[in-house]
RNA sequence: CGCGGAGUGGAGCAGUUUGGUAGCUCGUCGGGCUCAUAACCCGAAGGUCGUAGGUUCAAAUCCUGCCUCCGCAACCA
């Protein structure tokens, strides 16, 4: 009976705060095609779970006054609740905090470092001593720390590097000359980003923070996201550990899915892991964009991250599946707006499925008392209609395999449409005032609910909860709606009885549910607002218990007013303007990161107090001789501070 | 010149590989129908396919220049 296996994963979440749509996209797609391949046959392994470690998390377990694991611990259970409640089907959950996987991670970093892979080296960078953490230069504000504003310093820490060359060519092979790469278009734009200007070598280790697997050899560190998350996909499986034992039956995988945010590390860092260990590659990497809310990225600080649960509670769980997966095309982003939401399922759910099941099964209540009789007479438009239907499940089955799922749902709702013209083509109320045509009636009806049999089975990938409703309505036996069965016609019996029920999906009031959503995101917004602000009273309060300084290291800034002379935007750069001062003293040039709060104009002529004595830094090119003084807002503005009645070039202290 | 992608009726998208009748969903307007959740079906209007040139019997499609937007490099599903 089983086709085979296959095995598709999520990533690995992480539980830094409570789950939201964007994490849906990945997890209710993944679960349709596991719950799809099921069907067919095949054994399935769906794996989803958390990636509990990091810096990140220890901090905001401080912040709540519980470990690190207490705080997870808590998120995790919203994270399946979630799923619970979007009827995901995963068939093992697995947590990076995991006994077993704390095992494999600490024999798998163990044999790349045995294997010559993992070396140990130095990690330098800049480094926030009083959060005790490092950035990258690219994470700097203003070139002060992005937690807490503070200055950072150069500096080293011992660090263990895996090795990335020895892979390139291989990585690039697999990227630009298999069906890997999901869609492939983005495979230039890995290659020539990353591989063609020579893997780095990756920082597998840190000793900043405590919160992960300690590196078995050398218990000062702990192993860095990369190995810790990434090798869940085999971990869960039993590689390396007790727990289970079906690594030799699942791996290698058929399917990763992830966001485009992580494909970079599913593209080029998996593999190079995967070959370092001599394991084989997974079958295919399906990435997808984000969900955008109202053409905006989602964003906590912006209010507008939508609470799955929310619109769960109003619409369904499977309105909610089904609108996101066929919006969701592979590669691009999908713009996501209460009003889309609403209108599809308006139209796609309410007026064209839920609505062809209820004439069809009221047609066969009114016309013969619910259940059909023996004759039939074959006519018009009947075989077109059970054409349409046949071809149906190999259509669906091609775009499955394909990782198309809002193809697959275009097809399937082309059925529906088809059927609903059947009516009018067909018009059975004319059919029903004859006598005579008691037969052709009957057979019109059955096509229809036959119709609708294949179409609910091979939808209920899709919308698990609903279609079993409408196989009651129906009078589809349990049997008569398995995957086999949705390529025959005639499958139903001839005598089938159907039962009206309740409306599968209620047709929605545009107007008042936008209305309602619409206050519910501006009181969002405002409540992130609120947090917003009280964030950014917080780390001044911090300064002051943490880091305080003397008068001497005051002392060591030089401040002072300066006229802008001239400025103009920095072309390679979005943020950056180019200012030319004078301060008193001469000329010279500074680049201030503030071109999305101001135009050149709007500096021009006034003055500002600068840093004069920062140590120069190259800036997209340009050489930036200090820095600008601006304030960072509460409300995300930046405002530069103006000293115009003050003559350039006084000192300011 | 850091790298990549995109510009197609009002909105959102397909079509470009392999040149040959511009297509889909939603919206608008008109008609039909009355089984159905004011749902369904049919029809119409609406496009110089970003722009300027080139190749060709023929260009949304191939080539070149330019304009605009977006992404990556560089946080977040």
């Amino acid at each position: 009976m089983s086709k085979g296996k296959f095995y598709i994963t999520t990533p690995i979440y992480y539980p830094s705060g409570n789950p939201h749509i964007g994490h849906c996209y990945t997890t209710v797609a993944c679960d349709s095609i596991a719950r799809y391949k099921r069907m067919q046959g095949y054994d399935v392994m769906f794996l989803t779970g958390t990636d509990e470690h990091g810096l990140k998390i220890e901090q905001k377990a401080k912040e709540k006054n519980i470990t690190p694991k207490q705080y997870v611990d808590e998120i995790v259970e919203i994270f399946k609740k979630l799923w619970n409640y979007m009827n995901v089907e995963y068939d093992r959950y697995i947590r990076t905090t995991d006994d077993y996987h704390i095992e494999s991670v600490q024999k798998i970093f163990k044999a790349l470092y045995d294997k010559g892979y993992i070396y140990k080296g130095e990690y330098s960078g800049k480094y926030c001593t009083p959060c005790e953490s490092f950035w990258t230069e690219s994470q700097l504000v203003n070139g002060k720390c992005p937690e807490c504003g503070r200055d950072v310093i150069e500096a080293k820490e011992e660090a263990y590097f895996f090795k990335m060359s020895p892979f390139a060519d291989r990585i690039e092979k697999l990227l630009t000359e298999t069906d890997y790469l999901r869609p492939k278009t983005r495979a230039t734009e890995l290659v020539n980003n990353f591989i063609k200007p020579g893997l780095e070598d990756l920082c597998v280790s840190r000793t900043s923070f405590k919160w992960g697997i300690p590196v078995p050899f050398d218990e000062k560190h702990v192993v860095y996201v990369w190995v810790d998350a990434l090798s869940n996909y085999i971990t869960a499986l039993g590689y390396d550990n007790g727990r289970f034992d079906d690594y030799n039956k699942f791996w290698p995988a058929d399917v990763h899915m992830v966001a485009k945010d992580i494909m970079r590390f599913h593209a080029i860092i998996w593999p190079a892991i995967l070959m370092a260990l001599d394991l084989p590659l997974p079958e295919h990497l399906a990435v997808h964009g984000w969900i955008t809310f109202n053409g905006e990225k989602m964003s906590k600080s912006l209010g507008n991250v939508v609470d799955p649960f929310v619109l769960g509670e109003r619409y369904g769980a499977d309105s909610i599946r089904y609108h996101i997966l066929r919006e969701m095309a592979l590669g691009s982003d999908s713009s996501f707006s209460n009003e889309v939401l609403i209108k599809r399922i308006n139209a796609d759910l309410a007026n064209g499925l839920g609505n062809l099941v209820s004439r069809t099964v009221a047609m066969v209540e009114k016309y013969f008392g619910g259940t059909l009789p023996d004759d039939r007479q074959e006519g018009e438009f009947d075989s077109e209609l059970i054409a349409c239907a046949l071809a149906l499940r190999n259509k669906t089955d091609e775009y499955i395999d394909k990782t198309q799922l809002n193809n697959a749902l275009a097809e399937i709702f082309n059925v529906v449409s088809r059927a609903n013209k059947y009516i009018d083509e067909t018009a059975p109320w004319v059919l029903g005032k004859d006598e005579t045509q008691k037969a052709r009636l009957a057979s019109v009806l059955y096509n229809l609910l036959d119709t609708i049999r294949i179409v609910s089975t091979l939808l209920s990938a899709f919308m698990p909860s609903t279609m079993p409703k409408i196989w009651e309505q129906i009078g589809a036996s349990k049997e008569c709606a398995a995957y086999d069965n949705a390529g025959r016609f005639g499958v139903l019996d001839k005598n089938v009885t159907v039962k009206k029920g309740a409306a599968l999906f209620p047709r929605i009031d545009v107007q008042k549910e936008i209305d309602e959503l619409n206050a519910i995101i501006a009181e969002n917004a405002k409540k992130a607002q609120q947090a917003l602000k009280a964030e950014a009273e917080k780390p001044a309060e911090k300064c002051e218990g943490v880091a305080l300084i003397g008068i001497e290291d005051f002392a060591k800034a030089e401040l002072r007013t300066a006229k802008v002379t001239a400025c103009e935007p920095v072309k390679k750069s979005k943020k950056l303007l180019k200012l030319t001062l004078d301060d008193g003293i001469g000329e010279r040039c500074v680049a201030s990161g503030i071109a999305q709060y101001y135009k050149p104009e709007d500096l021009i002529g006034h003055t500002v107090i600068i840093v004069a004595n920062l140590k120069p830094a190259k800036l997209c090119g340009i050489e930036s001789q200090g820095m600008i003084l601006a304030a960072d807002c509460p409300d995300g503005n930046v405002k530069v501070i103006f000293a115009d009645d003050i003559p350039q070039g006084s000192k300011v202290r």
